[in-house]
DNA sequence: AAACCATTCAACCGCCCGGGG
DNA sequence: TCCCCGGGCGGTTGAATGGTT
């Protein structure tokens, strides 16, 4: 097994660290990823502490095969967001940013006969500017149900499976500062004094599949 | 059975940002 | 204002696996 800087090993995690990661998040629950290594005599920086978590550990994540209703998000996500998919695994109940780029990049794009898009950072996504995307507030649980074994009502715009900032889970309407509203094009008024959203579905419907070719499986 | 090629996806890397001192 | 640290993000890599010859 390589090491890396400090002595920390890198590589695929064995049995025995993923243990030793989720006894220390069961004790001391999660963040300070790197005081891991020291506590714990981890040999694994806090990064990869981190991302282990995030990507694979985490109890809210939805292991196996993204059905056809999720590709189909993902398909209008990425649509409307570019290769944002933090944001758009936040609106993916149960799956990650890395299993969304990970499954754009071997399924979705092939799907759509995207060519792979090389675009840095710092690039405007494909239709919204950066903060504006990150801004575009839209309550899912109008358009994705919670899973039926759920208590969370469809009201409980919190819904998170672990309690926690992960990004996975039901997201309510983010606040938004006055001045960010009025430059949000996504926001309108109806009236002289309400601000409102558009729902996702609103937006997922301007952006819609047909404008997609599809290229068959 | 073996060699080769293609695909998948976990993990890493580099960069950026925000908060605290 | 600057620096450091923790954390987050998107792009890329490479080991593992499956398929084909």
């Amino acid at each position: 097994m390589e090491r890396g800087e400090k002595g920390y090993r890198k590589g695929l995690w064995t049995e025995e660290e993923d243990r030793i990661l989720m006894d220390y998040i069961r004790l001391h629950g999660k963040g300070r990823w790197n005081r891991i290594a020291k506590v714990t005599g981890l040999k694994r920086c806090g990064k990869s502490c981190r991302l282990r978590w995030i990507n694979y550990l985490s109890p809210s994540i939805k292991h196996g095969d993204f059905s056809e209703e999720e590709d189909d998000l993902i398909i209008r996500l990425h649509n409307l967001l570019g290769n944002r998919w933090s944001l758009i695994a936040g609106r993916v109940p149960g799956r990650t940013d890395n299993q969304v780029k990970n499954h754009w990049n071997t399924n979705l794009s092939k799907k759509l006969g995207v060519k792979k898009q090389r675009t840095k950072l710092k690039a405007p996504s494909q239709t919204l500017p950066t903060k504006e995307a990150e801004n575009v507030s839209v309550p899912v649980d109008t358009f994705f149900e919670p899973p039926s074994t759920s208590s969370a009502s469809a009201n409980d715009q919190t819904y998170i499976n672990d309690g926690s900032q992960d990004k996975v889970g039901y997201f309510g309407v983010e606040e938004l500062t006055v001045n960010e509203e009025r430059e949000n094009p996504f926001w309108f008024t109806n009236d002289e004094s309400n601000l409102c959203a558009p729902t996702l579905s609103d937006l997922l419907d301007q952006y819609s599949l047909d404008n997609f070719v599809w290229h068959g499986l």
